[in-house]
DNA sequence: GATACATAATTGACATGTCATCCATCTGAA
DNA sequence: TTCAGATGGATGACATGTCAATTATGTATC
C-alpha cells in the first residue's frame, strides 16, 4: 500500500507527547517511590538504601562477612562507590574491614554486631512499607504488568546494565 | 465465613518473596533506565539530566525567564537543591540570574543564548534516547499498563508527592 | 626470577542531594 | 508606624555518586 518507493519511509524517531507524558509519570513516579522509602527508612532507622542493600547482602552471606568484590557484584554497585560507602558506614561502626586471608590484596567486609542489630529493626517497617507503598498499591494484574514492563526494559537495556 | 471472631484476622504485613522479588526487579529497572539516559545525555551534550529539566522548563517559559521558586515548584525540587544547582549552572554560563523588579528579594533565572544552544543540541537526541529505550522498548498494551501502574502508585504516595 | 599485565581496593576531585539555618524583604494587623 | 510572622532565596555542612588515577598484590610467560 503505502510501499511505493518514492520516499523514505520516515520512521518516527521521537516519542509522541502521549508516549513522553507516560515516560515522565512512569520515571517520576519511581523516583518519588524511591526518594518516600528513602525517607521512612532513615527516619524509623537512620540506615540509608544504601547501608540497607550493604547489609542485606551482607546479612545473607556466611559468616555475615563477603570480600568487597563480591559484595559490590551482588548489590550491583561499582567498586569505588562501595569503598567510599563502606568508609562511612565503617565510621558509624556498622560494618568493620578485615584482611583477606587467601589474597593480601582483598579485604573482607564483616557485618558489626552494631550494624546486624540496626539492620534487623529496620527490616520489619521497610518490608512494611513496600508492601503499604508498592504492592497493596497495585491489583494483582498491575502486579505482574510491572513485572513484565520491568523485564521489557531491562531486555532493551542489554544483559550487562546489571551485571 | 471466615468470620468468625476466633481471632483477629491475620493481615498479611510483609510481601512475598514473589512480591519482593517483583519490586526490586521494578526499582532496579527504573534506576538502570535512569543512569543509562544520563549517561547518555552527559556524553551527548555534557548536560546533566538536572540541568535538561532546567532548561526545558526555562525554554517553555515566556521569555525565558521564571522565578527561581515558580521554577523549582514547575520541575519539582526544594528551592535550596535548586539554588545550588543554579550556581552551577551559572558557573558555566548556561543561565543567567537577575533581580526581580517586582520583588526585590526574589531572583528571576534567564535562559542564556549559551544554554539554548546546548539544550537545543541535547534535545532530540535525548528524546530519541527515551524512544529507544523505553518507548520502543514496550509493547502497547505494556506502555498502557505502565502509565496505569505509574498512576497506582502516584495515587497511593497522595497527592503531595508531586506537587 | 624478572618483566608484563591483570586484579583488588582505595583515594581525590568534583557533581549532586538533603537538611537546617540565615538574611533580606514583604505583608498584615495593632 | 511598627512589629510579628511569612516568604524568597542563598549558604554551609555533610551524605552520596562518578570518574580517573594510584597502590599493592597476584599471575603468567620467557
Amino acid at each position: 500500500m503505502t510501499e511505493n518507493t518514492t520516499r523514505p519511509r520516515p520512521r518516527r524517531q521521537l516519542p509522541t507527547a502521549d508516549e513522553l507524558r507516560i515516560w515522565r509519570d512512569f520515571i517520576e513516579t519511581a523516583e518519588a517511590l524511591r526518594s518516600e522509602l528513602a525517607s521512612r527508612l532513615q527516619s524509623e532507622s537512620s540506615l540509608s538504601p544504601g547501608d540497607y542493600a550493604v547489609m542485606l547482602a551482607l546479612s545473607e552471606a556466611p559468616g555475615r562477612r563477603m570480600r568487597s568484590s563480591d559484595l559490590a557484584a551482588t548489590i550491583g554497585w561499582e567498586r569505588s562507590r562501595l569503598s567510599h560507602h563502606l568508609g562511612r558506614m565503617e565510621r558509624r561502626g556498622l560494618i568493620r574491614r578485615e584482611e583477606c586471608a587467601t589474597d593480601s590484596r582483598g579485604a573482607e567486609v564483616v557485618l558489626d554486631p552494631t550494624g546486624a542489630e540496626a539492620f534487623r529493626g529496620a527490616t520489619v517497617p521497610h518490608l512494611r512499607a513496600v508492601r503499604e507503598l508498592f504492592v497493596d498499591a497495585l491489583t494483582s494484574e498491575q502486579l505482574l504488568a510491572a513485572a513484565e514492563v520491568a523485564g521489557a526494559i531491562r531486555a532493551r537495556l542489554g544483559p550487562s546494565s546489571d551485571v
